[in-house]
DNA sequence: AGCTTTGTTCAGTATTGACTAAACTTACAA
DNA sequence: TTGTAAGTTTAGTCAATACTGAACAAAGCT
């Protein structure tokens, strides 16, 4: 692995971990992302990546949950080999721009709390929520346009983690 | 404070603390949400919340800096007194949006060392790309949306860091 | 059966960072 | 000047957690 790719990837971690996944989890991701082949095992992994075993176990374990990456069956090899999932990005996208509508919910639910409080008590939560449920609203737009863009691409699956 | 309103709070930080936020940070915005009279001197809201007075003085700094709250003066007193900043939402979630741009940089970065590789070793990375680029293209659109809906109070300003 | 390769689990370490207490500063008041 | 009320800074504690090493398990090969 060259000393370039290396920083790559190093980075692509440090940028994923301020997401607030570990930073093993993002030096997988990014070294998937540009590794060749594409299909890389546990051990590759731990080799290209300087990671001990348990590390890449678990965090292969996580990422295959939070589908942003899959196993893929060889055929003859007993290895588990791992790729990024096509899609994705899109989905984990999706996926964390939904999660905006909890701070909807949580206005609403300032909101009832403050039932029988003076208006002028309560207009900030009422513009906090008026404020998420517009981007509710266009994320349903954005949504629709990237659908019509790459058909086959976007499923957000639900339950996922990541 | 009441029971309920106590634990609305509480869930205003721990939703808050996901992104990477100190909890108490999260405490003081919840409760600046919720508080009557909006503005609380720095010793109200250790007292609200049970934190220390240090916490208060390094988080109120930071949210500050960050542009969520300001310092609003009141005559004849040398307290200083704290409000959510009109359009802190507004501002926090375009600044967030925003910055799914580095995404886009990394994919960019990663196909610039990749210039020479075979196209299906690229593919990866373009996908990502051009997804981000969707992303950020949209967003363009959905602040002039929200600009036209709300005029005053969309200003995003660069540099505040949270 | 024994050997080897691969991956998982678990207990322990080490680091990070949130939070506080206490000392220090500043500013007003008597 | 002394006292009081407020906020800031700093040093230190405590908890969470990322990561590893080593023991363990499974699965093929000879």
């Amino acid at each position: 692995m060259s000393d370039a790719l290396h920083d790559f990837v190093e980075e692509f971690a440090l940028v994923f971990e301020s997401t607030g996944t570990p930073r093993i989890a993002g030096r997988i991701l990014g070294w998937l992302m540009v590794c060749d082949p594409p299909e890389q095992s546990a051990t590759q992994l731990a080799q290209a990546l300087g990671a001990s075993k348990a590390s890449i176990s678990t965090m292969t374990r996580v990422l295959a949950q939070g589908m942003l990456i899959e196993r893929v069956p060889k055929r003859g090899s007993r290895q588990d080999f791992y790729r990024i999932r096509p899609g994705a990005w899109t989905d984990l996208t999706i996926k964390r721009l939904s999660a905006l509508s909890i701070y909807t919910q949580l206005a609403e639910k300032g909101l009832m709390l403050m039932k029988t409080a003076p208006p002028e008590q309560r207009v900030r939560l009422e513009e906090m929520r008026d404020l998420f449920r517009f981007f509710e609203l266009e994320l349903r737009g954005v949504v629709e346009r990237l659908e019509r863009k790459q058909p086959s691409k976007t499923k957000t699956k639900v339950g996922a983690s990541i």
